[in-house]
RNA sequence: UGGGGCGUGGCCAAGUGGUAAGGCGACGGACUCUGGAUCCGUUAUUCGGUGGUUCGAAUCCAUCCGCCCCAGCCA
């Protein structure tokens, strides 16, 4: 019995469905699909429909088809057919054995066409692109009817025949739906069916010469599978009197077609052509660079499925354009990084520590918890040596106001170790700080003195002898700009292009227990953020990935104008 | 100046005639062997504007304004 539950709002399409379930219609069956085209990589707007679509047919006792939408041949390949259904598998999605693809109905929509046609509601057309566009009007003229709309059914039939056998150019002939060239609906203006195109398909090869255009295609797909609740995006609003017209016209089941509103994402550019754009002239180092908003970026970049989904769960549905935060996103990682992932401690721009008085050559292995969120993660052990490394950040020689953190003579505990103080920085001819000389407390063993002092500062650190050589990979927004396309008349979206979006550290330190990882491991890296494992890791030199970074009220108050310090 | 949509705090978003949920962010504070996490406060007298209907409107009506989509033989 539910008492206190919180009231989840349902979104506008769920609102929908429920009325379709008492009423009856559809049986009270739920049936949704994911139709993606195979000519790029999915990005986390795919994630939202998506998490959508599988998402209600989970929720209502349904079922979900992945259906490649796959009636381009010039633009579309396996390649892309083998990363989508590996990407929407990660998102753990299950279709069970329910993978389609349209060119599975080419044989099927090619006989509905022929039916069209002998019942007088398509033709063939000899207008060239060019022509056509003339006859179709603009948004504010009506269009004229096409020289050929009046053929009769035997000649329409001849030359729809002719068309399949390739007996024509491409471009030359079309099948047209004869609707209405006056429509205010520019769909409706006698829509292209099929075009002439003597191309390879990657599933179909060279069987077919003619292709369905996507609104002749989609909803008799639909149809096919019995989709219940045909889900897309707001600019196929205007398609919906044609996805209709094609079904009833051909007097066949008839899904519900639902249209809501892709959301953007601040700081990054989801447009399939841009993307293409930022992998094929290498501003990023392919679809899964982890600064790329595309499943396989924010998978190698170490983003959980379950924070991806989370996200999309937390953005809600509606019908209004809008650009989600990206912070929106990064506090859904942190928040399921937190809860799941091991504390690590590596040092990204070493220093030196030399504790004078720790006696030279011992070693103390040092019992630390792996997670103080879930005491079933266990402890580790953690050599403490005369020398150590802690971030060169974490010494200031004049501490400003509020500085926590290590300064001549102040006193800080290393986590999990010793409270040391320093005394003397060493220097390079530069100036630059090269080594600190430190005392420390053997009293302080574990992180705690008899005396119950405190110390504000928390440093990580890494023995000197045992660290391992890591490369770590910080990223930035790859755009400086929340819109990417905010330029001045012209210019173009690349010029917001952040130089900075990666810093690789080479000379990292850390500790002995990620000398050997795979890849796809995750971590918190303590006090600095959450990272992964690249699968460019080598046995002895791990290679990570920044994920994002832990949240920092210090850095952040330091940096506002008023506080800011020297340093 | 054709058609189709949409406008609720900085960003998402509930709300469907009864007196503005929630999340993110931001700002305070508590606590803390991660300046992390956690916790506790604060953050829309107002729902694009203006009129109207009503005892009562973000919700109904009128009108105006703004934004998005459509003239591929792309999806």
């Amino acid at each position: 019995m539910p008492t206190d539950e919180t009231v989840v709002s349902k979104d506008f399409i769920r609102d929908l469905i429920d009325e379709d379930m008492r009423s009856g219609r559809f049986g009270a069956r739920v049936h949704t699909r994911f139709p993606p085209e195979p000519n790029g990589y999915l990005h986390i707007g795919h994630a939202m429909s998506i998490n959508l679509n599988y998402g209600i047919a989970r929720d209502y006792g349904g079922k979900f088809n992945l259906r490649f939408d796959d009636t381009n041949p010039t633009k579309e390949e396996q390649e892309y057919v083998d990363s989508i259904m590996a990407d929407v598998r990660w998102l753990g999605v299950d279709w069970e054995d329910r993978l389609f693809f349209a060119s599975d109905y080419f044989d099927q929509l090619c006989e509905w066409a022929i039916q069209l046609i002998k019942t007088g509601n398509a033709y063939v057309c000899d207008l060239n692109a060019d022509e056509m566009r003339q006859y179709r009007g603009t948004l504010t003229e009506p269009g004229r009817d096409s020289p050929y709309r009046n053929r009769t059914i035997e000649e329409n039939l001849d030359l729809f025949e002719r068309m399949r056998q390739g007996e024509f150019p491409d471009g030359t002939r079309t099948l047209r739906a004869k609707i209405d060239m006056a429509s205010p609906n520019l769909n409706m203006r006698d829509p292209v069916m099929y075009r002439i195109l003597h191309a390879t398909h990657h599933r179909t090869g060279d069987k077919w010469h003619i292709y369905p255009m996507y609104d002749y295609a989609h909803g008799q797909s639909d149809s096919i599978e019995g989709i219940t609740h045909s889900i897309c995006t707001l600019e196929f609003e205007d398609h919906r009197p044609l996805y209709d017209w094609c079904l009833d016209t051909l007097g066949i089941y008839h899904p519900q077609q639902i249209e809501f509103a892709r959301k953007a994402l601040t700081y990054t550019v989801l447009s399939k052509r841009k993307l293409i754009e930022l992998v094929k002239n290498n501003y990023v180092n392919g679809w899964d660079d982890p600064r790329m908003p595309t499943i396989s970026g924010l998978r190698r970049r170490g983003y959980t499925p379950e924070a991806v989904r989370e996200f999309c769960a937390r953005l809600g549905v509606s019908k209004a354009n809008s650009i989600a935060d990206f912070q929106q996103l990064e506090a859904c990682v942190r928040e399921d990084l937190n809860k799941h992932t091991a504390r690590v401690m590596v040092v990204l721009k070493p220093v030196k520590v030399v504790i004078e008085n720790y006696p030279e050559g011992e070693v103390e292995w040092i019992d630390a918890d792996n997670n103080p969120e879930d005491p079933a993660a266990g402890t580790r052990k953690l050599p403490f040596s005369r020398e150590l490394y802690i971030e060169a950040d974490d010494y200031r020689e004049d501490a400003p106001k509020g500085w926590f953190r290590m300064s001549p003579g102040r006193e800080v505990r290393l986590k999990h170790g010793y409270f040391i103080k320093c005394h003397t920085a060493v220097k390079n001819a530069q100036g630059e700080v090269v080594e600190l000389r430190c005392t420390y407390d053997p009293a302080s063993a574990g992180g705690s003195t008899p005396d119950n002092r405190k110390v504000q500062g928390t440093l990580h650190w890494v023995s000197a002898t045992h660290a391992v050589d890591a490369e770590v990979r910080l990223y930035e927004q790859l755009f400086n700009k929340p819109n990417p396309d905010d330029v001045p008349p012209g210019g173009d979206y690349k010029a917001n292009l952040n130089p900075n979006s990666l810093t690789v550290l080479a000379g990292a330190k850390a500790e002995p227990g990620l000398a050997t990882l795979n890849g796809g491991e995750r971590f918190q890296f303590m006090r600095q953020g959450y990272f992964c494992a690249d699968p460019d890791s080598r046995p002895g030199k791990p290679v990570f990935n920044r994920t994002v970074t832990l949240k920092d009220t210090w850095g952040k108050a330091e940096n506002k104008p008023q506080g800011k310090k020297s340093g």
